[in-house]
DNA sequence: CTCGCGTGTAAGTAATCACTCACTTATCAA
DNA sequence: TTGATAAGTGAGTGATTACTTACACGCGAG
């Protein structure tokens, strides 16, 4: 109960919004105490780091991205409706949630080096419906995590590039020639 | 004629052993200096910046890498072997050049801003087999440069897997899989 | 009331780093 | 021999940055 009476809020919120526009390397911690309206000593009563305030916030959103995801695949349990679900879920977080899916790919590719190995929640998600399909008959029995791999890969690249402009930017036709690629590449 | 009388080639040879092992950003001009055996003054005799001097390097082994990938291309023009051919050269260069293809990855996707953009020559080469094969009617038709991201993406992530040790490390068995996979998104 | 503790702050601090500059040395053409 | 020029040097330099520290404040328990 009781309303906060610390900045801890403040802090993450302000490092949050700057993480996602310029990076956590790029993000000084001068910057989140001036956006977050304290002083750079207040970070350091709720977090030993840098690092583990952007730990904790990727792994928020990390979490976030992870509920979205499942939000997608209630209601079916068809795995290849199922993938196709998730494939879209992807790409409209993408979407909507630019500057938070970026703040997650990097993060995850580079900026951190800890942390969630092997820890990765929708990579879980996607291996899952892998084997519920293989185990029903629906796809070819091959591995799969490199299943997983390859099409998180198709997935990332392809989002990759609508982002940086090299592809039409046109989500519905992307998303649907993606959907209809990943359903060739797993399907018996 | 005349051997070399400068230490641009130091410079060069231990700014690349460097960047390749901790990548650009973690390398300092003092590490570079102290491998070249020179002082840090003389880095700035042959390139106007530490950034400068990465993009030089880095188009030279871009160069290296797509050159060795066309090696692959010799041996045939049917469209379905020769983008089986490009698959297996990525592997096999990812494999024996493995912190070359890293510092190549890295370099491209993180640690250079400037440079490449819509010149990443592998990936042109990459879209020109599938342009290829659209035209034979051997691939299905669709935007060339979708397909390209979601092949590249398929290799990528699958390489990324296998050096992270996130799937078996069998070269051979994963390459045989993604060469079927690949072939899978693009044929009619 | 008061003591202690959690919170906040301003002003550091030490380290790091890319880059510069005044000066020296080597090369070679005239 | 000379003198112009390119190459090399290494001790700075200024800017930046994550983190620390000594002190202030206010609230709630006893």
């Amino acid at each position: 109960m009781s309303r906060p009476i610390t900045k801890k809020g403040e802090v993450i919120d302000a490092a949050l919004a700057l993480f996602m526009r310029k990076g956590i390397k790029a993000t000084t911690t001068r910057d989140i105490a001036l956006r977050a309206g304290i002083s750079e000593g207040t970070i350091y009563r709720h977090f030993s780091s840098k690092e583990s305030l952007a730990e904790s916030i990727f792994a928020e959103n990390l979490d976030y991205f992870a509920k979205f995801l499942k939000g997608y695949l209630l209601h079916t349990k068809e795995p290849l409706e199922m993938l196709q679900a998730y494939i879209a879920g992807f790409f409209e977080f993408s979407r909507i949630e630019q500057r938070r899916y970026s703040f997650i790919i990097a993060a995850h590719q580079t900026e951190l080096k800890k942390l969630s190995r092997g820890n990765m929640k929708p990579m879980q998600t996607l291996t899952k419906i892998l084997r519920l399909g293989q185990k029903q008959g629906v796809f070819r029995k091959m591995d799969t995590k490199l299943a997983g791999a390859m099409v998180m890969g198709v997935i990332m690249q392809t989002i990759f590039y609508l982002k940086t402009g090299r592809i039409p930017v046109n989500y519905d036709a992307v998303t649907a020639e993606v959907l209809k690629t990943c359903v060739r590449m797993v399907e018996k």
